[in-house]
DNA sequence: CCTCCTGATGACACTCAGTGACATGCCTGC
DNA sequence: GCAGGCATGTCACTGAGTGTCATCAGGAGG
């Protein structure tokens, strides 16, 4: 990620970070599978919080209060990462290639939540919508929680953008 | 296309594309950025269409009703083309590069209609929430749309969602 | 009719991501 | 100590994508 922040992305090559790591190129590719995948190591790992947390919720919850609760899982796994959180996104937001990698990403916790949901008892479409709207609430909480001048923790920024999704979905 | 279709996307080589079309595998870089692109073509053109529809509903139509008249525009763009969509939807599928590239033409598309709810006055987060819940019941309907079985034109397809979305929200 | 300019294409060489195949060395369990 | 696995290195290769220069067709103007 060092040389990434410093090069930018594309202007570095495996065969710089193998160098960097003392590796070889070839030995990068048995760890990543490709030179994006670098940057979302951990989201597999998030991905599963979120989706625990959903089947964790109360049973009597409604399918967009269960995934509050995944929401809230993702503020605390984030606990203490927003540096490094900040730092990627920046990274990321300058390559579109990253994002699309990021998009897919959210895309698969997206489906995730939506089976979660499912096993819930909530019906289609409405799994895969309350999912949908889920991921981009904690997308667009995430980009507020990582902006310059934020101080609000990550929990407080998903609830509100929660709120606002409801109010601007109401009636 | 029928490259695509018939030996997969990840088998078919530029230079094989190029052949068919009795071009040079040069000359193929310089109609499309990439491999990718072939299949995106239109997205730009919907996006439009999406984004006027938004601009040209009545002013007193709240954010979501404004979504709702973009909704609509797409489904009228995509008339006629329901086997296309088809068509290529199956090969996109199959291949995760693609989903890439698809779902960075979707963020694109809620970023445009995120602006166009900003003109309308709608401010912030609302306009993205709006617009990202918006898309997510385009990509959601067009999904049923296109799935073998429905019959139902793609506006109703695309009102039943909308509707989905503001049950699962409520509340 | 000739010329000049422009835009599209071809030809060619190059970088770099990513993969397959095989060799090597290290560590572990027997 | 040894056999068998596992991580790594080496090498060669394919294919995407780019930069550069040459070629060629067509239109504007003399």
């Amino acid at each position: 990620m060092a040389l990434y922040a410093e090069h930018g992305f594309e202007a570095t090559t495996v065969a710089d970070i193998a160098e960097r790591a003392g590796l070889t190129k070839r030995t990068f590719f048995r760890h990543f599978a490709d030179k994006r995948e670098v940057l979302f190591d951990g989201s597999k790992d998030l991905e599963e919080h979120f989706v625990a947390a959903v089947l964790a919720a109360p049973e009597a919850a409604a399918p967009l209060d269960a995934v509050a609760a995944g929401l809230d899982a993702t503020a605390e796994w984030f606990t203490g990462r927003r540096e490094y959180a900040a730092r990627r996104q920046r990274i990321v937001a300058e390559t579109p290639e990253l994002q699309e990698r990021e998009l897919i990403k959210m895309a698969s916790l997206a489906g995730a939540v939506t089976g979660a949901l499912r096993t819930r008892g909530v019906a289609d479409p409405a799994a895969g919508l309350a999912a949908e709207a889920g991921v981009a609430v904690f997308r667009i909480g995430f980009g507020r929680w990582v902006a310059d001048g934020n101080t609000a923790p990550m929990d407080h920024v998903l609830r509100d953008a929660l709120a606002e999704l409801r109010a601007v979905t109401a009636g």
